[in-house]
Order: C-alpha cells, then sequence, then structure tokens
DNA sequence: GCCGTTTCGTTTACGCATTGAACTAACATG
DNA sequence: CATGTTAGTTCAATGCGTAAACGAAACGGC
C-alpha cells in the first residue's frame, strides 16, 4: 500500500505550480483568465503565480488577443529558451547525444559509433560525456542553462543507491552507469531502459498523447513494453516491468534467444521472424531485409500477424488500456502493411467489451524518440518541481 | 497523462489526516509521540489532530505505556465501533450480506440462495436490501452508524453516471445496480467486480498486506486477477482490466467457454481442469471432484501446474511484481499441493531479475473474502476522506 | 516527602498557501 | 469624454503545519 507523504502548506504550491506549468505546456499559450479556468484556481492565485514564473523566466508572454470591448487578454506561455535538456541514446551500435531546448526542439546531436561486442561501460561513459561537451558546444548552451541528461539504456535499469545496469546483451551486469555519470559531470541524470523512454517519448509527444491507461509496443530485434495506467509508466518492484518479449505464448514454441520456448520475441521479434523466414542468419542489413519478406508475404507475415495480434489481444484484457501504441523500427514497417489484418486478429481474441474500449495505432515519433524520451525524463521532473535552475551546481 | 487536482490549503489537512488515519488503522495502537515518527508530521499538527479524532470519537485511547522515568505514553487507536461497513457478495449459487465493524470484524451474515438461471436483477437488489435490513437488525446497528455497502458482482463493472454491469453467465447486460440500489436505501454504495473486491480483501488484510505492487489471482471455475501497481488496482480505461483468464497461451489449444481457443482458462479453471481429467461434465460438487482429481495426480496435473506456472510468469515479466498471491477455491486447491513445482515452473519461464523480486504464496482469507473485500471499498474511501458519518443521510 | 530529570503532550507566534471582494487597467462604443 | 466590459491585481480573511516555549506526569535519589 502506497503511503502517502506528509504534506505541508508549501506543498500546496509545488502541486499548483507543477499543474499550471503543465497546463501551459500542452495547452498552447493560455491568458491568465483562461488559466483560472483550465487550472480551477482563483484568479487572485493565477495572478501570483504567473508573476513569480514570469519574473523566473520560466513564461513569457506571447501576444495579445482583444476582446470584443474589453481589455485584452495576453497571452502567456513557457519559454523554450528558459532551460535546455539533454537526451541520450545508448544502443547496440551507436551512442547519440542530443540537446533540446523545453519544447523538445532539437537544438543540436552527436552520434558515436560503437563497435559491436565494445560495448565497455567506461568506453560509452566517455562518449556520452564527450557528447554532452559537443552539443553543448554546438547549441551554445552552457552547462548551467540545462536542467539534466536522460541517458536510455538497454536491459534492466536497477534504480537504488546507486543505479545499475544489467544487459546481457552488451555483457553489463550491473555497472554503476549512474556513478560513471555523476563522476564527470555535475549534471543531475536520469537513466532508464530505451524502449522506455521511447514509450515516454510516445506518450507526451507522439500517439500517445492525452492517453491515461496506454501501452507502448516495441518491436525491433528485440520486444518490449511499456504500460501506462492512470498516466504513469508502470514499473513494478524493480524497474524491470515491461517484459513482454518473453511472454510464453505458445508452450512448446520456437526457441528464443533468452533459453525458453514459445516467447513472443521469437516470433515477432526482428530476429526471430527473418529466421523464420529464412533469412540466413549473417544478414546484416536488418530493415531491408525485413522489408523483402513482408513484401513476399506469405505464411511466415500470416503467422506474425496472428502471433502480433494474440499478444496484443492478451494485453487488453489484462490491462484494458483506451489506446495501444506499435513502434520500434521492425513494428513500425509491420505495422505499416499489416495494422488492419492486426486489428481484426486483436478482436477474435479479445473480450468485446475492452476490445471496443481500445485503439491500435502506430507510433508517431518512428525508431529515433529514444533519446528524446530519455530527455522527457528530465522534463518531467522539471514540470513536476519546477525546481530552479542551478540546483545541480550546488549540490 | 493523469492532470493533478488543484489544490488548497484544506486538502493539506485531509491528506495528512487519511494518513494518520491509516498509519493507526494499519499500524497498531501508538502513542503521540511514535506518530510523528510515523508520520513526519510535527508533534503540534499530530496533537491538534488526534484532539480532533478523539472528540469525533473516531480514534480512541487504549491504554498506556510506562517509559522508564518519564510520563507515560497514551496510547491511541481507531475506534472500532465508530462506525460499520456492509459487504455484499453476489454469486452465482447465492447472495451474501455481511456487516462488519471499522476494524472488519464481522459482526453479522444473512445468506440467500440463488437458484441456478434465476438471477433476476430485480430479485437479486431485493435479496441485497433485505438483507442489509437483517444485518442491521442482528447487529444492533442503525442505519445512520454505517458508511456504506459495497458489492462484489460478477463480469464487468461500468462506472459511470449510473454503474451498469455486464454478467454473460447471469444474462446481465447493462444492468443498472447502482440505481437499483439507490432507490431502496440511502446508504452509498460502491460497486465492483468480485475478483477485484476479493483482491482487495487479500492486499488489505491478507497475503498481501504491504505490497505495493502485487498480482492476485483468483481461480476458481473462471480465472480472474488484480494488478496492484503502486499500491492501487489498475483498473483500465473502463474498470474492466484483469481478465487473465482468457490469456492465449497456446495459439491453437482447446475450446474455452468463451469461444476462443487457447485460453489460460480452458487449462487452468476448474472447469477446463475437470474436463480434462475427464470428470462427467453432469458433476455438480465440483471442490470434490477437483480434489480427487488432484489427489490421483497424473498428466492433467503436471500440465496444469506448469500452466498455471507459466501464466504467472508471463505476469511476472511484465509487471514485475513483489507479490503473487494464489487465490480462488480451485487456486488454493492446487496451490496447496503444488506450490513448490508452481514456483519451479514460474523460475525456469520468466527472467532472473524480475523472478527472483517476486515471493508467489497463497491467498490467506479463503474464497469467502469477496464480501470482506467489498467492505472494504467503502472503508477505503473512510480512510482517505475521513468523512464524518451521516453525509449520505443528508444526501 | 521533596526536587531534579526525563519523556510526553499542548499552546502560541509565525510563515505561507488559497480565496473572495474590492480595486485598477485597458480596451470599444457612442 | 463618459460608460460599459473584460482582464488582471491587491488585500484582508482564513486555514494549515512548524518550531519553540510551555505544561504534565511519571521516576529516582535523598
Amino acid at each position: 500500500m502506497a503511503r502517502p507523504e506528509r504534506k505541508t502548506v508549501r506543498d500546496v504550491r509545488k502541486g499548483n505550480r507543477g499543474m499550471l506549468l503543465r497546463t501551459l505546456y500542452f495547452g498552447g499559450p493560455r491568458s491568465r483568465h483562461e488559466l483560472t479556468g483550465l487550472t480551477g484556481l482563483s484568479a487572485a492565485t493565477i495572478s501570483t503565480m504567473t508573476g513569480d514564473l514570469l519574473s523566473e523566466k520560466i513564461l513569457m508572454e506571447a501576444g495579445q488577443v482583444e476582446s470584443d470591448g474589453g481589455r485584452p487578454r495576453v497571452l502567456l506561455r513557457v519559454n523554450p529558451g528558459y532551460a535546455h535538456v539533454i537526451g541520450v541514446d545508448v544502443a547496440e551500435t551507436h551512442v547519440r547525444v542530443e540537446l533540446f531546448d523545453l519544447e523538445m526542439t532539437e537544438k543540436a546531436r552527436v552520434d558515436y559509433t560503437l563497435r559491436p561486442s565494445h560495448h565497455d561501460i567506461e568506453l560509452v561513459a566517455r562518449r556520452i560525456l564527450a557528447g554532452i561537451d559537443v552539443v553543448l558546444a554546438d547549441g551554445q548552451v552552457t552547462a548551467e542553462q540545462v536542467l539534466g541528461v536522460g541517458i536510455g539504456v538497454p536491459g534492466i535499469v536497477e534504480r537504488g543507491a546507486d543505479t545499475l545496469i544489467h544487459a546481457k546483451t552488451f555483457g553489463w551486469d550491473g555497472v554503476p552507469l549512474g556513478a560513471l555519470m555523476r563522476a564527470g559531470t555535475s549534471l543531475p541524470v536520469f537513466i532508464d531502459n530505451g524502449a522506455k523512454t521511447m514509450g515516454q517519448a510516445e506518450l507526451w509527444f507522439g500517439a500517445g498523447r492525452g492517453a491515461d491507461h496506454a501501452v507502448i509496443v516495441l518491436i525491433g530485434s528485440g520486444v518490449g513494453a511499456t504500460v501506462v495506467a492512470d498516466g504513469l509508466a508502470v514499473r513494478g518492484t524493480s524497474n524491470s516491468a515491461g517484459e513482454w518479449g518473453h511472454t510464453k505464448i505458445e508452450m512448446s514454441g520456437r526457441l528464443c534467444r533468452c533459453g525458453s520456448r514459445g516467447c513472443l520475441e521469437a516470433y515477432i521479434g526482428a530476429e526471430g521472424l527473418l529466421a523464420r523466414a529464412g533469412v540466413p542468419a549473417q544478414t546484416t542489413d536488418w530493415p531491408s531485409a525485413l522489408g523483402r519478406v513482408l513484401e513476399a508475404g506469405g505464411d511466415v507475415v500470416q503467422e506474425t500477424v496472428t502471433y502480433l495480434g494474440t499478444g496484443l489481444a492478451n494485453l487488453i484484457n489484462m490491462l484494458n488500456p483506451e489506446r495501444i501504441l506499435i513502434g520500434g523500427w521492425a513494428g513500425l514497417m509491420i505495422g505499416e502493411r499489416h495494422l488492419d489484418e492486426i486489428r481484426v486478429v486483436v478482436g477474435e481474441n479479445s473480450l468485446t467489451q475492452p476490445y471496443n474500449a481500445t485503439s491500435i495505432v502506430l507510433g508517431e515519433l518512428g525508431p529515433d524518440a529514444v533519446a528524446m524520451g530519455a530527455a522527457t525524463l528530465v522534463l518531467e521532473e522539471f514540470l513536476d518541481t519546477s525546481a530552479p535552475l542551478r540546483l545541480h551546481a550546488a549540490s
């Protein structure tokens, strides 16, 4: 049972301020008057609060709107230049560092190629730190103007006193990326699984906008999912919820790379799918190989649709989301060609009531949203606390 | 994205008061001094707040504890007689109404037998209303002393302006039980799916106590689950989350009574399990039949263990709970005999990290906890708001 | 029996939050 | 220029939690 924290009058302010900020962030420019309706706060409170936020330069004015026969409304908006956030995508083949302003407009980016099986954690950490310096220089932003760094990594991210990462494919077994980052930068660091950061990006800025209950599935060579309940990502007790790929969907099915049998990933993951279609294991350009397989069609593709639809149907029955997003490079390729068939399979395999409450759509942000989603972790913290800048410099 | 509500200073009080009440409810009798530590509130606040609660008779003193060399501590506790709650279990064969005091001690109960296929909603509503009168009389409690009535029903409970219930097996398709109850009583009414109320009971008073992330699976003739994330039940967008039974676990498996193939319920639900074991369909005493099947052992039982374990493994991968509870009359019968084997299967089919974070245990409350869990819905409301009594009489 | 000590609990002055109501600002219209 | 209308601000009132001072109730030693 989650016990609530002790609250004091100042928490009221913090909460209301965060709500106002979120309203303005997602609800476009608004006048103070409109904000009273949108937030439920009194005009007096809106006035003092916007006054604070304006003088802190978190908000800015954004023109006027004449109202017939009265004082014109002054529009307010979040100041996109108030601060910046950095997002990092650590993938099998590259490390990408991106700089965004508060509105998630990309200001600079840098890519580092990783040689396969050269995933030494120290090397990766050095790349990230170097990348931060590069994007700051390219974007002409100082570290003081940055709220923090979000990092999306593969594998399981164990959040404790020290953030530890377990990623079999990288040979990472409890590597302390958090500590390594803190040793190299004073910026606040947020680390999470890459599939989850991508889910976060879709939820905030992509096809998941506004959904309180959603599942974002990510199909690449592996398969994962982000479960959103009541507007928040479900993390589970050790932050490893969302391992959808190794759901058994066939009791004595195909051998999966995890060593088990009948995993969903062995059927719909790109690796398993290509193997089933007879694509040679040494193929390197998986996306084009997958494209050819999908164009050719046939039983393997039909089966894939069936397995994917059935897997999604299971999610709908269990979690009753209002929206399901299909993402990841392979997921998008399959979805673009077969979304309608997938919907049919889902309908056949889920209960009527929850099925009718769900819409199944493709992700909007493409496979590159991992870094953006990671940066979103920082943004989320900012919108919740609206912590003043340079707090991190002090600590 | 769940947007938080506007907050005012009075919400602070409400929240802190609720926290104090919960602390005392679950944390046994405590002195004011201990409460400062447990709640994080200052001694001053504890003093004024306990003063209020004592004069409202929500709390009562519970003796003293001498402390070596100082003023003795006065222990405070929730007054179990302050108010009562009523729980109702609407099942296929009976309607049960139970009266509890605030500490969930049963004060009275009444059972009405329902003839099979006589599930007319009007009849059920009359039985419930009659039952309320009976338990109030038996328990010598007036309606003014009752905080509300919780009702656990089969099927999907659609929460809207009017609570509608969809239960195929009862022939209920959108029946307005909420409205019928309001027509017959002025008590506040809370309705939810019976599997969920049982899950709620286990979470609050059974083997789920203290778990923030849990899954409570209910195996009877059907199969359902309650998912708890961050201490709250996951309801989904139309309150129908938790339909675990119709998860496809074998693509072309056994025909399920839902019309689909390969549902988990077709293997581990009592009906499916008995059918697989060759028990004649006209058997009426399912529990003893299941007992004989389980005693006899053999392939069917082994398969059942495998299917159940695999299903649980899927839940662990997806949701990363800290605890899994197996409940329901059939679940308890299977679990009592085969829990260790189930654990082994789960271990073989789930990822190491989340598996190690999970303990798998049996439910503690037995199959009769539906009414208790329903009553818990009322209790939850009370602890959150500590709304004064007789509010319902006014409305 | 008295007094200092220890621990528990209460009272009071204060800071900070929202709010309603009164007030000021900025426009259009005639 | 007066009037009406809408937008935004200021201020006294009220409520809350806290720290610090204060009061209460025991014990132990003499």
